[in-house]
DNA sequence: TATTGTTATACTCTATAACTATA
DNA sequence: TATAGTTATAGAGTATAACAATA
């Protein structure tokens, strides 16, 4: 293996991150802030669910996503309501800002991420994306927030 | 596009950092400090480059790569000398305990990533490295630190 | 007891600006 | 002027622990 696997990855989305934010720019948001846009969109997504189903299925953790969608819903795009069967939770969908927004700018934000893999044919970019999703799927227990952290080192102590 | 390339990226990502920390559990490295070792290994690198060499070869800006660097400086993993030619820069190399240290952990972290992707065969892994090669080196202006960060928003101004 | 979401806190990565010492 | 590296500061992502409200 002449680069690591790991090398590569952070390359590979470090050049999507920052074609992702030129598309967002002048938006006031961050990559993740609109990936939930989409998620709870009505046309993309899945509007009703709660912040912690919201948070697994984009491998975020909670605490995180809770300052996300808090940061959202100051924004206007974004509405919480506790929810009436479970008062602990709040069901999330977009606020009609928030919806337009999502309209307006997933077109370009979509482009952007085409032009990243321009440099592939249709079936080379078809077949990046299944390889990825498939090692994805195969890593269930790896591709969860928290598991890449420094570990404690030799001898050192718990606080 | 059933999913973003970016959202598949950084799920992917995400597992080989979890894969690194667990094999690297107990050195008290991050990866991207193991990633430098590597890279200054006599036998796995390139020893004698500079701080400002290194930092673009990772794609890591230069401030962090000098705070990634002091911290392996201070736990004796790699040595900094002043160039004598040019007295500015300070070349890079591995101490005795780092080349042990990086010949010991390389294996297990090789094969924690190799791990990951154990789902596919070899000429799909083969694949999958080769086309993320191809998408990072064509997109050279956008694999560069800084270009990720969320833009000022409309209207806003610079401080 | 367990779970949703919060607050408080902290580490990592990343980055910009201003500085120093050299060139 | 320009570059190598530092210091100071900060934004963004990520995480743990402890908590309140609810189940």
């Amino acid at each position: 293996m002449r680069k690591a696997p790991i090398a590569l990855a952070r390359r590979y989305f470090q050049i999507l991150v920052a074609a992702s934010a030129d598309a967002l720019a002048g938006e006031a948001l961050t990559n993740l802030q609109f990936a939930a846009l989409v998620q709870l969109s009505k046309f993309t997504g899945e509007p009703g669910i709660d912040q912690n189903s919201l948070a697994a299925r984009m491998s975020v953790d909670r605490v995180s996503m809770g300052k996300l969608l808090e940061e959202l819903e100051v924004i206007g795009l974004v509405d919480r309501q506790v929810d009436r069967a479970d008062r602990r939770a709040r069901l999330l969908r977009l606020t009609p800002r928030g919806e337009r927004l999502r309209a307006r700018v997933h077109p370009l934000h979509f482009s952007s991420q085409l032009k990243v893999l321009r440099c592939l044919s249709a079936k080379e970019r078809a077949l990046l994306i299944d390889l990825m999703a498939r090692v994805i799927a195969a890593n269930p227990t790896l591709a969860r927030p928290g598991a890449g952290r420094r570990k404690r080192a030799k001898g050192a102590k718990p606080s």
